[in-house]
DNA sequence: CGCGTATTTGAGCATCATCAAGCGCCGTGG
DNA sequence: CCACGGCGCTTGATGATGCTCAAATACGCG
């Protein structure tokens, strides 16, 4: 594929892991790089597959997922665009990553990755504060997992995308903004994958809160959020103390 | 309280992360260092509270939990000797760390820390890679929480302090590693806050896994483990892919 | 010895999982 | 154009696991 993309449009310059390299070395990393497209569902490399390399998000959203043998699956994390997907430093926890919708990534080889971040003092200061901040996510979604009912799991997960989306719009679809219409990266089978539930009780409390006029469901992924303080009523006030 | 001890016979220098430090800089933190000793139960300032100080577990185990003003709690994460304790480069999301059993800690200063953290890059390293690491560790117990039964919970728990104590002492206690004894660091209650059950549910696992032969409990926190295997079985194997 | 706390044990119940259809959408092929 | 089949989602009926409420027991400590 011919190199048609520059670092200089690229769509999440400003947020990415690269905004903290100087000038040359992104030039110098951006000679390493290359796009890559998967299609929704498509076994991405990426964690410690394999095909052994590290990427940023461009577009798209990806799920992390945990399996046991035994066909129980436990998606971990989703990954939106500008995340940065790869386990620098280890092998990694048995992760795979998938592409839970179309996903655009920008990829980069594991060892001269993992040397920028060595020698790049900027670079591992903002990828260590994303570790932090990942950490802090993840322990939010223990919580959820433990200690929330499926009521309040479908909640916080509709109100999660809801935020993540309209982070990402930005300024750029006010319309759709007023509408307060998302269209969810999970099918019913991954929500329930990610919420610790079965797919029949995602499918219900959904339709309990259509039922309540919180959320309207147009059949499949999109939906149109009509109350989004009653999501926050149910899902709680985040933390105490 | 006089400066009785130094970092040169401190218990965990070989562990702890300032491993990292150049002994010019190691000496002027010793400086702005302090010991702290908690009793079981206190709540320590640390993590974003306002006593607002960095410090290494030196000894005992401190959980780390999340709160919902109706009284739903999750531990999220058990510290133990050498791990440290502080939410770099940001407020913390309203966690809370108390001491599970009696605590040492060697404390200090948030500001003194971070910068200390931005200057040296080994150090900055060894945090990076320590916190990719809780990361891998919170998204195991996130398959937990949501994938495993109440058996396979507290089975893993006991599973992972065996390992946890079994690491700490090193070669010290054979005769204690013959054994097989362990010391739970944990009350039934904070069990059931860490496995995401009650505690009426954690302690009938523990009678069944007592009725199995798999453990022996002498009431209390107290208790031999006789088969490890079956604790491995029941946990099942870990992931897969 | 008696009290307070932690743990165990029991009985009934709620929530969510499981099993099983049924439905709507969509692409394929007749 | 419509019949067919597949897939993802919904809906219903039933049941098991873990929660709730309640009480008994065991231990530590004054």
């Amino acid at each position: 594929m011919g190199r048609r993309h520059t670092c200089v449009d690229c769509a999440v310059k400003n947020s990415a892991l690269c905004r903290a390299l100087p000038a040359p070395q992104l030039a110098a990393l951006y000679r390493h790089s290359y796009r890559r497209h998967h299609p929704p569902g498509r076994l991405i490399g990426g964690v410690d597959h394999a095909e052994d390399c590290f990427a940023t998000v461009l577009s798209g959203v990806v799920k992390l997922t945990k399996s046991l043998a035994d066909g129980r699956r436990q998606i971990v994390a989703l990954l939106f665009p500008s995340d940065f997907l790869g386990r620098p430093f280890a092998a990694g926890g048995a992760l795979v990553a998938e592409a839970a919708t179309a996903v655009e990534l920008c990829c980069f080889s594991r060892e001269y990755f993992e040397e920028l971040i060595r020698n790049q003092p900027q670079l591992k200061q903002l990828l260590l504060e994303r570790t932090l901040d990942e950490l802090d996510a993840a322990r939010d979604w223990m919580f959820l997992l433990g200690r929330n009912n499926a009521q309040e799991k479908v909640a916080a997960f509709i109100l999660h995308i809801w935020r993540r989306m309209r982070a990402a719009d930005g300024d750029a679809r006010c319309a759709s903004v007023h509408q307060q219409q998302i269209d969810l990266p999970l099918s019913r089978s991954e929500t329930a994958e990610y919420l610790g539930l079965r797919i029949e009780t995602v499918s219900r409390q959904l339709q309990a809160l259509r039922a309540a006029g919180i959320i309207e469901t147009s059949h499949g992924r999109t939906m149109k959020v009509q109350d989004v303080r009653a999501l926050e009523r149910i899902v709680g006030p985040d933390p105490v103390r």
